[in-house]
DNA sequence: CCCCTTATCTGAACACTGTACAGATAATAT
DNA sequence: ATATTATCTGTACAGTGTTCAGATAAGGGG
């Protein structure tokens, strides 16, 4: 049994999952460029080297962290989906709009951490098994075309540019507006704009 | 006359732009946040304080850099478009796609230099003089879209999300494809997409 | 021509960083 | 109770951004 002993001078007992969640309060602070190993370990209370046992390297910690907000993004995803309940076309075609809202909302809320996801930290080095945590707010999204497909709001002609059209607009919007380089009195704007690009009726 | 004058030991003569030039090269190679001041000084054989004099700190450099790199893309759009003469309602369209083509292709070039643009360097600080150099992309994309408006190719019922979406679309998708979270056989899908988004005709 | 002001660059220093490695410590298995 | 193994410490090294007092050169005015 190791789940009650903790802090105990040595073996803290859940060095990892620490690591990871003190490393998200700081990147959450100040970014991901001004993440210091050494203040991670100091903060936690163990020694500098004490994280080398989970993660190679500095870069490691980061990516591991910013895998584990792509699940992050999805369960809010889901979880802000769940309210809009129903089988109807107005439904459908607020759960979409909901897809990309609650996209830009999280962001908003966590520019730092939404920046570390899609920067240089997350791209190429995924291991298999974190693939899928990516896949899972793009999943949504297809489920939510296919709905929005089946309910004839979409054409048959835009349907397959659906996902690119929606994903890039809704992430590239949302990088510009986090990022300071485009200004938009509301985001509804962008989601009206996706909305009509597509042809989906309303 | 301190033209010719350089490294002549002391008084380098032209150090301001050899700091952004070597520190392009470095960023080019490595990144943005490998980008170390000390390395920039002694490529360019100076004392490592030498730079304190031009740049307050390590991150003005870099945001001095990131918009020059602004021009330097607005640069390389004007040329590729003057690429495209005519008057007519091809020619209009065939710009508007060089706008997007060149946006990609420069950052599928330089993925480097692209992320240090739109990230967290050149955001909030801008001074209002470079703020200009951002936006000549923007205006160019506006004159763009006004030409399609005159060749009637654009609705009048689109052509107010045309910077938005277009812009947004073409950023967003090259973003995740150089951040390796999008895969796409060949951007003129993208390129398809935005055209169909916008119902220009073609 | 020389001096003197001013811009430019050096050198040393400080606090901090990531990372490696040998050894200490505690948990676990035998 | 002992041995094994996973976990963490301590120390060390090279490299970083940044500061600041002083050295050096350039340019202007007598």
């Amino acid at each position: 049994m190791t789940t009650a002993r903790a802090r105990t001078h040595y073996h803290h007992g859940d060095l990892e999952s620490a690591l990871i969640s003190t490393a998200r309060r700081l990147v959450r602070q100040d970014g991901a460029e001004h993440l210091s190993l050494r203040q991670v370990s100091q903060e936690i209370g163990v020694s500098p080297s004490a994280a080398y046992h989970y993660f190679p390297d500095r870069t490691s910690l980061l990516s591991g962290l910013g895998f584990s907000l792509f699940e992050e993004l999805a369960d809010f995803q889901e979880k802000e989906i769940s309210k809009i309940p129903g089988n109807s076309a107005r439904a459908a075609r607020e759960r979409f709009r909901a897809l990309g809202r609650t996209y830009f909302h999280w962001a908003r809320k966590e520019p730092h951490l939404f920046n570390l996801m899609f920067g240089d930290f997350c791209s190429l080095e995924k291991s298999p098994e974190n693939q899928r945590e990516e896949n899972r707010a793009f999943v949504n999204l297809t489920k939510c075309l296919d709905e929005l497909y089946e309910f004839d709001l979409i054409s048959e002609k835009m349907r397959p540019y659906g996902e690119l059209l929606s994903w890039s607009v809704v992430h590239g919007a949302t990088s510009l507006i986090i990022g300071g380089h485009l200004e938009v009195e509301d985001f509804e704007t962008t989601l009206d704009a996706v909305q009509l690009a597509l042809g989906i009726k309303s």
